[in-house]
RNA sequence: GGGCGAAUAGCGCAGCGGGAGCGCACCUGCCUUACAAGCAGGGGGUCGCAGGUUCAAAUCCUGCUUCGCCCACCA
């Protein structure tokens, strides 16, 4: 391969399309194939089919690539299962807004017709968000993609609901449930956001019944009195102890209402006394069952006050509310109207303002399916990673109410239960011929749907084949991680431990791995509405896959949000070149044919004539495996990709691959200089294979196409090892030598930069080092001298100081000296010196500090002692040395 | 009302008990035959504030300030 061949800058459109369908032909995906190895499992949060992946997508999917790429390497049997969620409320929204726009409704198509129109909805948006994950680079295992609304899904969903129902956790009653008048359906309290907002307060006089005077009730919802009940006061408050039992004239409806008491109100706030409406509030609603009122409904399900609200009727419930006040001022009953700041409940898919009411519903009881949920993480049988998410998940499970599951929606698995004309109701598998009572065949099935999280909860399992019991349930249950952001711990998560406790009688995955949200550059929340979303599939058609994901998961710490910043991706799109360069450079490197089966390097038989620069990227690569794979392993992603990348940048590129150039350039009238040549490759070939195998979770597009370019390679790099750490490749003498030669090289630039001196002009150095690090500079002394372009170089343990040179010190044993007569300013070299040896000297200070203080020397441990008399040893002799070469130049 | 998170270089972030790091931006010099999407060098931080624990604190504890989030049936 010749540099014809490889452009200098990667193109990410000529290779991820290909490389894509490189995976898929050879079917490297698809779990099962090592049934001798241990499983690693991880199941998609189903994306919905609403419409297209946004950010957070794509990061949850990178993680979850990066996990699974991983763990294939490392030699599991990997299984990571895709699929959708038919996402009920939000998906009919979506259909229906369609339809609108031809000026359609899903009531004048009716319920076959419109379910047909969203499994097309469905089809559509399925397509484009496989599409999206592929072009991602997400290695799932396509044969077994499943949705929630498929045949095997809808099953599960049924087994659970008949045998919830059956076991008494299921039922069906009139409660107070959050109803939302715009999607005209019930929902669950976590659809519901509370949202602070500056309300008022109305006083309203509510006069006594038989008797003189009034009782004043406050109110943020005036509208609701039409509803009213009763008035209840606090049992042990004297203002009102002698009026429990009398009755009070509810104003504009002229109905009489009693006055209770309960322990519910709060004597402090307001008047003390609170109108009870146990129509539409949660607290009024409770009190109410207590006391036996009735409950009148006078907002309806579309948010027009009822019949019931009498001369309202009709009205919009604001409407009605500013009517109420106007109604209620001229009769002189609103003594006042105070500023209120208070939680209004708003749709999760809307953003109407929730109605409380009462409504025949199906609920979950929770209580009982809560506690192993809340034992089993206790337990730690599921991990949640950062740990602080298990607070939150307890928290809310230990406080959990029971779960309204029925929706007045079509689009979602239709309750299983069936109403017959004798009253009967009957829940079962399967659509029941007769009653079971009276045997009538006139049986009516609910018309309701369940919540789409209902099927959202089985998902680890339902998707494996359950309630079958099938060989992939066997060995890929319970999962291994599941990867999610903490926005859906509740939704989601909390109700998936829950089921699989059930069902399985085990959790659903060992670890939860939480992630936080993708944000706008400026940090805000990416929304439509903003229109500050950034789709991934154009960040990806301009920069790659690859460089969104490193992008992605270098800007990710575990539980924390992140910005999208452009300069990121550049930054990443950057790296992604470095990369194809520097592959490049070895590739462009090897010879053709025969002499290449030379190269190949056995970590575990390496040649005896490495040099020191080999030892020490071998010793770098072997520290750089156990740090990445140290790092995955506590989920540390970001970090660990940035470690691929310090490796790869800084100390194969830099330097190895810059050292090397001594070997693979020399000309060859020198004896032994094809031996180097070829130790050389070997080295870099080995190198380059291992950081191909370490990017290839964090970018798999490039390690594999860099990887198809290798000449000797085991498999595809999706399928091939993970590299492990080898006490063969450990070598931390030379390791630590290296790092002097590349301080001298580097005081050696700076010192030349001090002067301006062109990088590449070629003027003399001396090196003097003391005499236990002579031989190795010496060794050296070619390498430091091209990387430093000093020209002729000396290294003399006995050389003298020059008379007019710029110097500098290496460490505390390493003096280094460039004679360059013509341009010294002696001023200004005497205050570089005499600002370094103020610094030595500020330092020394600390160190002497610390080494006679009494408690350091007898608490710290012996290591950080030594460390601290090293410091102070090499300190000193760089201020001897910094002193005398200052008094020398003055 | 409870809880959580964040506060570190101009910007975005990592580090979370033993001498402050990364990327971008900035300054200087370089087209050195892998890469100018690059190379070499450099400047820049009392690690939000105040206490405490410790031989030792950006790191642990307490309180406070500012921003953000989550939960909550005081009308």
């Amino acid at each position: 391969m010749s540099k014809k061949i490889i452009p200098p800058a990667y193109d990410p459109s000529q290779v991820e399309s290909r490389r894509y369908q490189f995976w898929l032909e050879g079917d490297y995906f698809r779990a099962g194939k090592r049934a001798d190895r241990p499983p690693f499992t991880i199941v998609i949060p189903p994306p919905n089919v609403t419409g297209s992946l946004h950010m957070g997508h794509a990061l949850d999917n990178t993680l979850q690539d990066v996990l699974i790429r991983w763990r294939r390497m490392q030699g599991y049997d990997a299984l990571w299962l895709p699929g959708t969620d038919h996402a009920g409320i939000a998906t009919q929204i979506r259909v229906e807004e369609h339809l609108a726009a031809e000026g359609l409704t899903r009531h004048q198509l009716g319920r076959e017709a419109f379910l047909e129109k969203v499994w097309e909805w469905k089809e559509t948006y399925h397509r484009q968000i496989v599409n999206q994950l592929q072009r991602l680079g997400v290695s799932c295992d396509w044969s077994r993609e499943r949705f929630t609304l498929d045949e095997g899904c809808s099953r599960a969903v049924r087994k659970v609901f008949v045998d919830l129902y059956r076991r008494g956790l299921i039922y069906r009653g009139n409660y107070m449930i959050n109803w939302c008048p715009r999607c005209n359906t019930a929902l669950s309290d976590i659809e519901v956001e509370h949202q602070e907002e500056a309300g008022t307060l109305t006083y309203i006089r509510y006069p006594l019944v038989d008797r003189e005077g009034e009782i004043v009730v406050a109110t943020t919802r005036p509208e609701t009195m039409l509803g009213d009940t009763a008035v209840a006061v606090h049992p042990d408050d004297e203002r009102y102890r002698h009026l429990v039992g009398a009755k009070v004239l509810l104003p504009l409806m002229n109905r009489e209402i009693p006055i209770i008491a309960d322990e519910y109100v709060d004597p402090e706030f307001g008047t003390g006394a609170v109108k009870i409406t146990p129509g539409h509030d949660p607290n009024d609603f409770e009190i109410g069952r207590r006391h036996g009122l009735e409950e009148i409904q006078v907002v309806g399900e579309d948010g027009l006050m009822t019949a019931a609200a009498g001369p309202y009727a009709g009205m919009d419930r604001l409407e009605c509310r500013a009517q109420v006040v106007a109604d209620l001022e001229a009769q002189g009953l609103i003594q006042k109207v105070e500023e209120h700041q208070h939680a209004v409940g708003h749709c999760q898919r809307c953003h109407t303002v929730v109605e409380p009411l009462v409504s025949q519903q199906w609920f979950v009881k929770m209580k009982p399916l809560a506690e192993p949920a809340i034992k089993a993480v206790q337990e730690g049988r599921t991990v949640f990673i950062p740990e602080r998410f298990t607070r939150i998940y307890l928290n809310w499970m230990e406080n959990i109410r029971d779960w309204c599951i029925s929706r007045q929606l079509w689009w979602g698995h239709r309750i299983p239960a069936w109403y017959c004309s004798c009253g009967e109701i009957v829940v079962d598998y399967d659509t029941p011929e007769r009653c079971p009572r009276c045997g009538g065949s006139e049986l009516v099935q609910d018309e309701d749907v369940l919540d789409t999280w209902f099927s959202s909860a089985l998902w680890p399992f339902s998707t494996m084949g359950w309630p079958d019991e099938t060989p992939d349930l066997k060995r890929y249950f319970p999962t291994s991680v599941l990867v999610t952001g903490y926005d859906i711990i509740f939704f989601w998560v909390a109700r998936m431990i829950f089921m699989s406790l059930a069902f399985m009688g085990e959790v659903p995955f060992r670890h939860v791995y939480i992630h936080g949200l993708v944000r706008d550059a400026l940090g805000r929340k990416m929304s439509k509405s903003l229109g500050n979303g950034v789709d991934p599939l154009e960040v990806i058609e301009a920069y790659g896959a690859d460089t969104l994901r490193f992008t992605l998961v270098t800007g990710q710490a575990p539980g924390n949000d992140q910005r999208f910043r452009q300069e990121n991706v550049e930054a990443g799109r950057n790296f992604a070149n470095k990369i194809w360069n520097a592959s490049r450079f070895v590739l462009m490197n090897l010879p053709e044919g025969a002499e290449r089966e030379q190269l190949i390097l056995d970590p575990d038989r390496l040649p005896e004539h490495l040099n020191r620069a080999d030892r020490w990227i071998l010793h770098r690569f072997n520290e750089t495996v156990a740090a990445v794979t140290e790092q995955l392993e506590q989920y540390e992603l970001g970090e660990a990709a940035r470690h691929v990348y310090e490796f790869l940048w800084n100390d194969f590129c830099d330097w190895y691959v810059e050292l090397s150039k001594a070997y693979l350039y020399r000309q060859g009238e020198e004896p032994g200089v094809e031996r180097d040549r070829n130790r050389t490759l070997s080295i870099l070939l080995f190198v380059l294979d291992g950081v191909m195998r370490l990017l290839h979770p964090f970018m798999p597009f490039i390690s594999e196409e860099i990887w198809q370019h290798m000449p000797f390679r085991e498999a595809p790099l999706v399928v091939s090892s993970w590299p492990e750490v080898r006490e063969a490749l450990r070598f931390p003498k030379e390791a630590a030598e290296m790092a002097r030669v590349q301080e001298v090289i580097r005081v050696l630039r700076n010192l030349r930069s001090q002067v301006q001196l062109p990088p590449g002009r070629r003027v003399p150095a001396v090196v003097r080092p003391d005499e236990e690090i002579r031989a190795c500079l010496e060794e050296e002394s070619h390498q430091i001298s091209r990387l430093s372009f000093s020209e002729p170089l000396t290294v003399d343990s006995r050389a003298e100081k020059p008379d007019k040179a710029l110097t500098g010190i290496v460490g505390k044993d390493i003096e280094v000296y460039l004679p360059l007569a013509g341009v010294i300013d002696l001023e200004k070299e005497i205050r570089r010196l005499e600002k370094e040896l103020k610094q030595v000297q500020q330092d020394l200070q600390r160190t002497q500090k610390k080494l006679n203080s009494q408690g350091f020397l007898s608490q710290a441990p012996p290591e950080v002692v030594a460390k601290e008399r090293q410091r102070q040893e090499e300190l000193l002799a760089r201020q001897d040395k910094l002193t005398e070469l200052l008094n020398g130049l003055r």
